[in-house]
DNA sequence: GCCGTTTTCGGCCCGACTGTTTTCAGTCG
């Protein structure tokens, strides 16, 4: 069993304890056991058997024995006897807004519900609005967050959020009344799925611009409207929440609602280790409970919170307690990569596999985005739902753009198409092409795109196999994953990283925001072991040339700089880089 | 259940909004 099978057991303990009315703060206990393993960046296994489970903080003994006989048994007595212990459904009353385990604990106890299809019938009968602490209100919120669940789902891809928070944005930058505003929460932190869109912003008049953000034409509910917050559902089903507060408070209010929860955990903690204390609403020279303005500690941004709690800037993307404060500390952290360095993309598709464009139209485009380079990395054979290349028609295409870049270069346009294929890991790991077509390309990306159920032991060894031929530049998306749509493949991917650390191959950023894949929680170990990342739009249409944005955005998460990323060099220079596995010389 | 350079017991991040209550519990972020 993995960290993170681990950890979801462990997350899932502490809501069945919430459930029995437990300790609040045992229930915490183990969540933060789980989100200690999370951030574990070696394999949880070689933790438990070396016996070093006793050095992660956040890990007593009774959850190092938990652990460990989870790792080594695949069970744990005491979670069956607890899951046992409760009808299986009352896990699921959660998922609706609105209920809590105190709440969903009473409907058990008191109406017997134990899954939605009883909840359902009994806000129906009107028994739920009868029992104490709830009402008509409560019965009725709870009937619509069913509704709402069934028509939408609660998490989100970053691609469908921001079509939806950027004109929001925008609305309120124009607001006369809005001094300053931002985003916040996962989406100013670029985390690859989105729970929902956080808005903050600073203003003399709450009221008017909270009245202005409910009305805005996106808005389908309102869920909440108060003095100083606003929450409502925006088309997409997304859940948007606004925060108003002066503009002395800005900085911190933007902070806190940046999160992440577990990064301001820390900073909390940071000021009470120097006698302060930190909330929305500032950082006080007092650790009793005061909004006192004499006592406020003055910062105008974010950089001097930091400052004040002894670090510097910490950018959003890396407030995850992913070891930002230790290299905050010592003023270490990377300068992170700009989506604006990126001079090209090295896996993409065009009308020759299943492509929407032709070599002609992409051409068009990227050079007019200011793209130097475009691979053209058409399916290989096997792919054939994706009308995958045979050799013959890939040696068709490679003669097209060599015609296409000759006359690019006659007119004096400085735009190349790079000839290449997407080609397919087959089992034990065999390329779908032979060496000799291989060695004709110009970009070699290597991806599973079959066999999915393979172990995970057969999987990385057929993707090790496939990394250690010389003529492979890259690894394709490492995991197979659809977010929210797909589970990834098992697949070892410490192991992986390893042989492309090895055989000088690079691990591809797929900035599909549908992959988002190698996952950024897995590039600061990457990084030190010296394997380069490719930021790779993977387009199928001209339009995806946008995901360069969006993968520059989980790159940063993943703590890498521009002389990380591959495709931020010139040609020439990615050219002499294509060159190196192969033992030329340019 | 975890943690500790004033503690091995007594803390554990904390504020807004809602709905159900007459002063607050539950939920959420």
């Amino acid at each position: 069993m993995n960290k993170d099978q681990v950890a979801d057991i462990l997350t899932e303990i502490g809501v069945l304890l919430e459930l029995k009315g437990e300790n609040p703060f045992k229930t915490r206990a183990y969540q933060n056991g789980a989100r200690a393993l999370e951030g574990l960046s070696e394999p949880l296994e070689k933790v438990v058997s070396e016996e070093r489970l006793d050095t992660i903080p956040g890990l007593g003994a009774a959850l190092q024995q938990k652990i460990t006989e989870l790792v080594t048994t695949g069970r744990l007595l005491y979670y069956e006897e607890l899951k046992a212990s409760l009808p299986a459904g009352l896990l699921t009353l959660l998922e609706i807004p609105g209920l809590g385990p105190k709440k969903a604990k009473v409907l058990y106890e008191k109406l017997g519900i134990s899954d939605l299809v009883l909840l359902k019938a009994a806000c129906e009968s009107g028994s739920v609005a009868e029992l104490a602490g709830f009402g008509k209100k409560t019965q009725d919120n709870i009937l619509k967050g069913m509704e709402f669940r069934e028509k939408y789902a609660s998490r989100h891809q970053l691609h469908h959020a921001l079509a939806v928070a950027e004109p929001l944005l925008q609305a309120l930058r124009d607001h006369p009344d809005v001094s300053r505003c931002s985003t916040a929460g996962s989406l100013r932190r670029s985390k690859e799925v989105i729970g929902d869109i956080d808005f903050v912003v600073s203003s003399k008049n709450p009221n008017s611009v909270i009245a202005y953000f409910v009305q805005q034409p996106t808005v389908l509910n309102i869920l909440a409207q108060g003095d100083t917050k606003a929450s409502v559902i925006v088309s997409g089903g997304i859940q948007a929440d606004l925060r108003v507060v002066s503009d002395s408070e800005f900085p911190f209010a933007l902070a806190y609602f940046t999160g992440s929860k577990e990064h301001n955990i820390v900073m909390r903690q940071r000021a009470i280790a120097r006698g302060l204390r930190l909330n929305e609403y500032g950082l006080f020279r007092s650790s009793e409970e005061t909004r006192d303005p004499n006592l406020l500690e003055n910062c105008q941004t974010e950089d001097d919170i930091y400052q004040k709690l002894g670090l510097t800037y910490v950018p959003p993307e890396l407030r995850e307690d992913h070891g930002e404060f230790a290299a905050a500390e010592k003023g270490d952290l990377p300068r992170l990569i700009e989506w604006t360095e990126l001079k090209g993309s090295l896996h993409n598709h065009s009308t020759w596999s299943d492509g929407r464009q032709s070599l002609e139209e992409i051409v068009e485009s990227m050079n007019e985005l200011g793209m130097s380079y475009w691979a053209v990395t058409d399916h290989s054979k096997a792919s054939f739902q994706a009308h995958g290349l045979t050799s013959e028609r890939v040696r068709e295409q490679i003669i097209a753009i060599r015609e296409i870049n000759l006359k690019l270069q006659s007119e004096g346009i400085d735009f190349q198409l790079l000839t290449g294929s997407e080609v397919d890991i087959l089992g034990e790991g065999r390329l779908d092409f032979d060496d000799d077509l291989l060695a004709e390309l110009e970009v070699v990306v290597a991806s599973i795109h079959s066999g999915f159920t393979a172990s995970e032991s057969e999987m990385t060894r057929r993707i090790i196999a496939a990394v250690e031929n010389p003529f492979v530049h890259m690894l394709g998306h490492m995991t197979g994953r659809l977010l929210l749509e797909r589970e990834p493949y098992k697949v070892d991917q410490h192991a992986v990283i390893d042989a492309c650390a090895a055989t000088g191959t690079w691990i591809e950023l797929n900035a599909s925001p549908f992959r988002f894949d190698m996952d950024w929680r897995l590039w600061q170990y990457a990084k030190s072991k010296g394997v380069k990342c490719v930021i790779n739009c993977d387009a199928h249409r001209v339009e995806h040339a946008g995901f360069l944005r969006l993968g520059a955005g989980i790159a940063r998460k993943g703590w890498l700089s521009k002389q990380d990323v591959i495709n931020t060099l010139p040609l020439h220079e990615l050219r002499r880089e294509l060159g190196k596995k192969r033992g030329q010389e340019i």
